[in-house]
DNA sequence: ACGAGCGCCTGTCGGC
DNA sequence: TGCCGACAGGCGCTCG
């Protein structure tokens, strides 16, 4: 489930509780248990439960699709791929099929990383930025100016699509908030980066800022059967509406695949 | 520098 | 009903 906006709803969800579940600030993990150990990236498995015993949760934050927990003396750094969830959930629980590893706080809570394809991984590092350090900026930063950004698009010659799913270019979007930015923005995915005037750049930042705060407002798009979070389907402008009405100009919605990955555009609102 | 192919995995859905 | 391919919110790798 994890693009930005999903990603950003669970960290908030972590950070202070949801519901009947209490926030994960200053719990002792007791000990952690490793179900599929190559959900694990780092360290290895002693290691890993060695040092993660007893230490505290300090912060929860988010990163690009990066979870970051702070513990005193590390960090504790997860990334949910395609199918990965955060669940926290009572001791009392049977462990889920899907369960890959678990955090127990030894207070009647744990914390229960679900991944049914099995994609996710987590690292335990004394320095975040040996993980975190290739990213590029965040969507929301305020020194991601249009300017700034025009002379990032400029600076190399790719497609939008690919280019925009590069973590490295740009922290958070995946394939949804990508086709809706695109819409959004009234650009063709096959545009290259940089052929694009200024307006158009600025035009592409605000709707990429749109449609993650969409996504964050509606607490993420629940598709497939993974992640029953927020309702953001409900409002997809192109995503997976192949052959339906574009909700601008009613021409019938385009599949392509670029990238590797489903693209839905509208051929007209979107020319090249 | 850039894009395509493939591997990693399990599950769902539509067609036959 | 069962089988089979296509497809799924990601990303790292190789190969042109």
């Amino acid at each position: 489930m994890p693009e930005l906006p999903e990603v950003e709803t669970i960290v908030r969800f972590l950070r202070e509780g949801r519901d009947d579940k209490p926030s994960l600030y200053g719990f002792r993990i007791e000990k952690a248990t490793v179900l599929w150990e190559r959900s694990l990236a780092f360290p290895k498995l002693e290691e890993f439960l060695q040092n993660i015993s007893d230490q505290i949760i300090t912060s929860i934050s988010r990163r690009g699709k990066f979870i970051r927990v702070e513990l005193q003396n590390n960090y504790f750094i997860i990334h949910l791929r395609m199918s990965g969830d955060l669940w926290v959930e009572p001791e009392t629980t049977p462990p889920g099929l899907h369960h890959r590893w678990m955090l127990h706080f030894g207070n009647g809570w744990r914390l229960a990383f679900n991944d049914p394809r099995k994609f996710g991984r987590a690292w335990m590092v004394a320095d975040d930025q040996s993980i975190l350090g290739n990213l590029g900026p965040e969507p929301f930063d305020k020194t991601l100016t249009a300017d700034a950004f025009f002379k990032q698009l400029h600076h190399c010659r790719r497609q939008l699509k690919p280019l925009l799913m590069d973590q490295t270019f740009l922290a958070g979007l995946g394939n949804i908030y990508t086709d809706e930015a695109l819409h959004l923005a009234k650009l063709h995915p096959m545009l290259v980066s940089n052929n694009l005037s200024e307006a158009q750049c600025a035009k592409l930042l605000a709707a990429i800022r749109q449609v993650l705060r969409e996504g964050i407002v509606r607490q993420g798009a629940s598709i497939d059967w993974v992640y029953r979070g927020g309702d953001f389907q409900k409002y997809f402008r192109v995503y997976q509406r192949t052959g339906k009405p574009c909700p601008v100009c009613t021409t019938p919605i385009e599949r392509i695949t670029l990238g590797q990955r489903s693209t839905h555009f509208c051929p007209i609102c979107q020319k090249m």
